[in-house]
DNA sequence: CTGATATGACTTGTATGGTAGTCATACTAG
DNA sequence: CTAGTATGACTACCATACAAGTCATATCAG
């Protein structure tokens, strides 16, 4: 079934590419901000006419979001939006961690340019304004960007890439509950915290600021897991 | 053009699962052992007839390969095998790096069942048999199997796959020259440090381990660039 | 001889038909 | 009533036809 918010989501699209290129990013969206429910069956006739496109563009699209983790196509079963469980988002921290530490710690030890500096200062003003305004959509727009950048910043496309693939298991729980997680305000300052070690040069304080960061969502978890044992798959663990 | 060895690829296949899966693998390890060179033109019609296939499940390899930045495919232009660069290749192992150490520090940390450091020891000793009598292929076999068991060992299984990715575009360079990289025998000592770090339960040494072994593409990746400048997009660097 | 242009042989992208497998359901034999 | 089976409505997979863009080459005007 095709809610109008996905329908939404394929009209707003820039629409840039291929067909398939559109239904991936629409269909990952969905996926991610929840708008199909973990364990739902898709189907390619079904999205194809949703869409009034052709069944292989979709189908092309499915492969590609199988690829990401984020539907198990079945054969001659079905296409299903995988589960969310306890283990599934600890691995998606730990390969993120182990990442953006790296990063973190490259982006010290060889400096970053001042241009990227200066984006990432703005990008923490702004996320400031969000926080007080409560505008959270564009706050965690705003937090993948200040991450995408200090990424790419540094030289590290392919690892962004892959930071970009396991956060996608990530912000599904982030999208399940907004309120519930960290402070944006505590977030914020340890956006700043990186900046400066990185500005400093201190290859250690920037592993470990990030190390802080990143950890934030092991400290949510266990409460996320109560509240919402109806979507985790393993509700122990 | 289809060469014998590439044929034999897909005979010697086990044909497990659909045409594409086979077809991804059976490209993927072409592409890996140099049967196609870097910049080399594929098509998929050209795929398709060799392989007495239709085009779509062709295609669809393409497409995952394209995922593994293996090959980029141009609309209405082509299929090109990806170039080898040091920059992809320091990317790649900069990504391998984080990861595989965060793997072994966590195998450290949590400890590994005593089937997974028997399984890993007898790894090793299989290596030093391969060593001293060189056998090439079958060593890189058993270095890529000690690794998963690792990390598949440590419930890392996200961060195998993520391994696996990056690993393919390194693999591309050592399958270049095997003689002139580290010796077998430094490779397997380096191995058992880490199980014997991971057994004693201490995680900075285990991490350290795996830091020194990660590490040593990069001593022969300059003599590798010197002597196969013409691969290497970008010989200065 | 030079440069613009038309042509045709490519390429990947999309649409659609047919195949084979899965599964729930209804039906039938015992 | 129960166990086994046939049926039909699904599914993803593969093959094929067509559409649309790219590019080298040949052709022709100046």
């Amino acid at each position: 079934m095709l809610t109008p918010a996905i329908a939404e989501l394929w009209e707003q699209d820039a629409a840039g590419g291929s067909v398939r290129q559109r239904l991936y990013r629409v269909l990952r969206l969905a996926i991610i901000r929840m708008q199909f429910a973990p364990g739902q069956a898709l189907s390619e006739k079904e999205i194809s006419d949703a869409f009034s496109v052709s069944r292989q563009p979709v189908r092309e699209a499915f492969i590609r979001l199988s690829e990401a983790g984020l539907v198990d196509v079945r054969p001659q079963r079905g296409t299903y939006v995988v589960g969310i469980s306890q283990k599934s988002v600890r691995e998606a921290r730990f390969v993120r961690e182990a990442v953006e530490t790296a990063v973190s710690a490259s982006a010290a030890r060889q400096g970053l340019a001042d241009k990227v500096i200066y984006e990432l200062r703005d990008l923490i003003e702004r996320q400031i304004r969000c926080a007080s305004s409560g505008q959270y959509d564009q706050f965690f727009i705003l937090d993948e960007d200040f991450h995408r950048v200090l990424a790419l910043g540094a030289g590290h496309e392919t690892a962004w890439r892959v930071i970009e693939e396991v956060k996608a298991q990530l912000d599904r729980v982030r999208y399940l509950s907004v309120p519930d997680t960290t402070p944006f305000e505590k977030l914020v300052q340890q956006h700043a915290d990186i900046v400066d070690a990185i500005e400093q040069r201190d290859e250690d304080k920037a592993r470990q600021a990030m190390l802080v960061h990143q950890s934030e969502i092991l400290i949510s978890l266990p409460q996320m897991v109560q509240r919402f044992s109806s979507i985790f798959e393993d509700t122990n663990g």
